[in-house]
DNA sequence: TAGTGGTCTAGACCACGTG
DNA sequence: ACGTGGTCTAGACCACTAC
């Protein structure tokens, strides 16, 4: 056949390192699947398409979506498309959440069933930012946030006791209505009502006594030892979306992670 | 050219659901690296070679070692030849330990320079497996096991107090001295000495007062609130290696994780 | 039957590391 | 100059889902 490929040439990046071209298509299917259409059980283009209308092979089309399916943005389905990652079923929740029990050793692999916490909407202001607020989540001191207080239940007994920080500039016109209504998790509804998905999040964990008004919702005795956990969520580029301190009562529980060679 | 392929034709699981022929590759490839040869700077075959040995496309045969970099056992390096991934690097090392000082929140992502903690062994002793011991490295109890006692200083203070159990039927010939000497990590060491790599681990954290033994290596308050860690050290087949229970002065330190997609 | 993703092949050329 | 992995292409066929 004696077909000269162009690699780099079609689309190099001018002065630059150029990056491979799958890197590129990758993000042009990032900056595709940000604008936020193709939300709602909408397939992305087929691979065919997207390839013909890149002007790239097919393999290297399915090199760039491989990526963002192995980083959990886009799913696959055989037969009917490829999709961006729905935020609202239970394989994901767990993704965020990991207080397990403590009994149970029967089986050592991870989650086989999972138990789903109940959770109860404790408390709703609009307030403004403290520096540390303001730090984690890139904006000046003082400007607007809403403050969320949850607790969470797991077989009626409360273990979890979450302060929920989000700038009220990027969650314009939440509701505590919104909130104590929603379907699934926090993060759908991040997802559904505002476009914004939650990519990562970094947890810092440290060890406490617990403070009065916590030991009360958790109850446990005053100055009580407990994990606080310090979250920040994070969208494309980074970009901080929640903070969050959680108060885990580990009597019964523990602060559960999985360290990998696959992470 | 209108050539037929055959795939699934040339290896199908016979009567099975027949697996993709690079999931085959890849499980081929895995008794290779158990195998233990290819150990020390030793690269494994090259691609050409090995799609040609297992009469495969080297597409097929690339596939299946993607797959196998992209969960951290192997390495490539262009031009060199391809690796089983050391457990030696400073890299490795941080996928096991998750203390970070909890200054410092200049940039937001995560390791840039994460500082090497200084080890000391402060225990070593040839004993019989307890329950918990024995449940969680799946052997008998009062069965032989190694018990080993170390303490981490990151910046000259202790942060962590770490109490290791090992199956000494696994680690036939295990010594003190080998431990106090090893190069880098005891997970390097589990590899080079014993062929036994580490690929997975499992940590529970929960918050207790510290005891008064621990408290004293750690340099808190007797009943100060400390983090402990219990960890399970898993290897092909998630059989259990090391069983770990580490203790954690969270006054100046977090208990670092993070959660992703790309988990 | 038609369209989608899933697998496999064969081969060209590029970039890196070593001699 | 040579061998290694890294990228890209073109096309065939399979498996699943819908209609």
């Amino acid at each position: 056949m004696e077909i000269k490929n162009k690699p780099g040439h079609l689309k190099p990046l001018a002065g630059a390192a150029s990056l491979p071209l799958y890197r590129q298509v990758k993000r042009e299917l990032q900056k595709i699947i940000e604008a936020g259409h193709y939300g709602s059980g909408k397939p992305l283009p087929s691979e065919a398409a997207l390839a013909l209308a890149l002007q790239i092979s097919i393999g290297t089309l399915r090199h760039a979506v491989d990526e963002l399916v192995h980083e959990h943005v886009l799913v696959r389905r055989q037969g009917k498309g490829t999709f961006v990652a729905p935020h609202n079923n239970a394989r994901f929740m767990f993704q965020f959440f990991h207080i397990e029990p403590r009994s149970a050793p029967e089986d050592d692999d991870t989650l086989l069933e999972q138990e789903f916490p109940e959770i109860a909407c404790i408390g709703f202001a609009r307030d403004k930012a403290d520096a540390a607020e303001a730090r984690a989540l890139r904006i000046k001191p003082g400007e607007p946030v809403f403050r969320i207080e949850n607790k969470l239940a797991l077989r009626r007994r409360v273990v979890v006791h979450d302060k929920l920080t989000l700038s009220a500039a990027m969650f314009r016109n939440l509701t505590e209505k919104r909130f104590v209504e929603r379907p699934s998790t926090v993060y759908a509804l991040y997802q559904t009502d505002f476009g914004i998905t939650v990519l990562r999040a970094q947890e810092r964990a440290r060890a406490v006594a617990a403070g009065k008004a916590v030991a009360r919702v958790l109850s446990v005795p005053d100055a009580f030892p407990v994990i606080e956990v310090h979250r920040l969520a994070l969208t494309f580029g980074d970009k901080p979306v929640e903070y969050r301190v959680s108060t885990i009562n580990t009597q019964a529980h523990d602060y559960v992670s999985v360290l990998s060679k696959t992470s």
